[in-house]
DNA sequence: TGTACATCAGTGAACGCGCGTTCACTGATGTAC
DNA sequence: TGTACATCAGTGAACGCGCGTTCACTGATGTAC
């Protein structure tokens, strides 16, 4: 009896002919799922991922140019994904008040939910040439800060929040809410607070009245 | 005239003996050099580091049992270097409010100045060993909270601030502090606004009057 | 209806690299007797 | 005053690993004539 291949995830079979672009999807894929696994953009390689998503490592060649492109194209995914989030929330409801309170939670809820995804997005990536990515005009990830901008504008024409500068107030917004989605991750063993700190920092940072009036 | 020898740093003269001591010291300083070249701590080798001091790989392992001892050391000393600096900071004056925003200032100066040590402080550490420290009971980095607790205590005994839960405003001020100094050194062409964003946080989010007051 | 050829969607082996860590060794300095 | 020995502060070579990337190849499917 010969001894058994090494287990490997099965090849998985080729794509039929004029469905060659399906691998690269299939490939983001597999990099948002090996991301999660290890944790870090660093720890992204390029073997993994293929492996993963039953390929050769040089099947990847095919449609990303080198290490950094896959990466650049993962970050734009998630983006994409993070404000189509960010404008379902706000557009399910009227109230400015709470569309704001809802496009914030999405927010929260996104980042939570892919720490990982969010962290590569947010925080220095640790590969240099993906900074080229976060430094692009126009700034990725501005159109998702510009959904907050224009909640928090449509509360204060309505007369529910205080008139200040909108851009001013979302950005301060921003630090609180990344704080939020970064903090609570890493610091688990810190003893957080019951209640609802989401809501607390939009009454106070933005200033709309408390959710409970 | 024989090929000159590889360019390499001059190895450091040995420690006389019953200094040996010192070279764990002197790995810790060039680890966080490193650190401050690689931006992550994924990449903060051992031979990078040892390089760095001046001795072989090897010499390491008479300091430190293996690589996560050193990553653990390192993040030991920069907290223990933050929780110096806010104290000093919260001291330099008597006024609790200046006090408490010497003390908010110093946060972020030292989260500022070095964002490659906070990263590592603040951040999910890449290397899951690592987040054994963060998990420590008593919670390392829990005493440099407690700085940020008593200066709004004080505060809000003094009469200066709303009488809230201090331990719950300390924790949504550190929120928007952390967002203030990560996304600060992340989102470099983001159109930051002008003006004192700190000051701004204190007011909104801790309740104390204007510093133009 | 054949057939030569182009195209597509990949594969396979090999390279050189830096890494963490192991094992064994060195050579100066002190110290007991 | 000698000398054997212990200790200290390191060094050096080698290992196996996963990695990004290069170069060359394969084999099925369509298509022009």
């Amino acid at each position: 009896m010969p001894a058994r291949a090494p287990a490997r995830r099965p090849r998985k079979a080729r794509n039929p002919r004029g469905q060659g672009e399906r691998l690269r999807e299939d490939l983001l894929d597999a990099a948002n799922d090996v991301l999660l696994e290890v944790g870090s953009i660093d720890r992204l390689s390029i073997r993994a991922v293929t492996r993963r998503a039953g390929v050769s490592p040089m099947a990847l060649y095919l449609h990303f140019e080198d290490r950094t492109a896959l990466v650049q194209a993962v970050m734009r995914r998630n983006f994409g994904e993070l404000v189509a989030r960010l404008e379902a929330a706000e557009d399910s409801v009227d109230d400015p008040v709470e569309a704001l309170r809802r496009g914030c939670a999405a927010y929260v809820a996104f980042g939570t939910e892919r720490p990982e995804a969010y962290r590569v997005m947010f925080e220095l990536p640790d590969d240099e040439d993906a900074v080229e990515v976060c430094a692009e005009e126009p700034l990725i990830g501005l159109d998702a800060f510009e959904v907050l901008v224009r909640g928090i504008a449509r509360c204060v024409a309505a007369g529910r929040a205080p008139d200040r500068d909108p851009f001013r107030t979302a950005t301060e917004m921003w630090l609180a809410l990344h704080g939020l989605v970064t903090l609570r991750s890493v610091a688990t063993k810190f003893p957080w607070p019951e209640g609802d700190l989401l809501g607390d920092l939009l009454v106070r940072v933005v200033g709309v009245e408390s959710p409970a009036a």
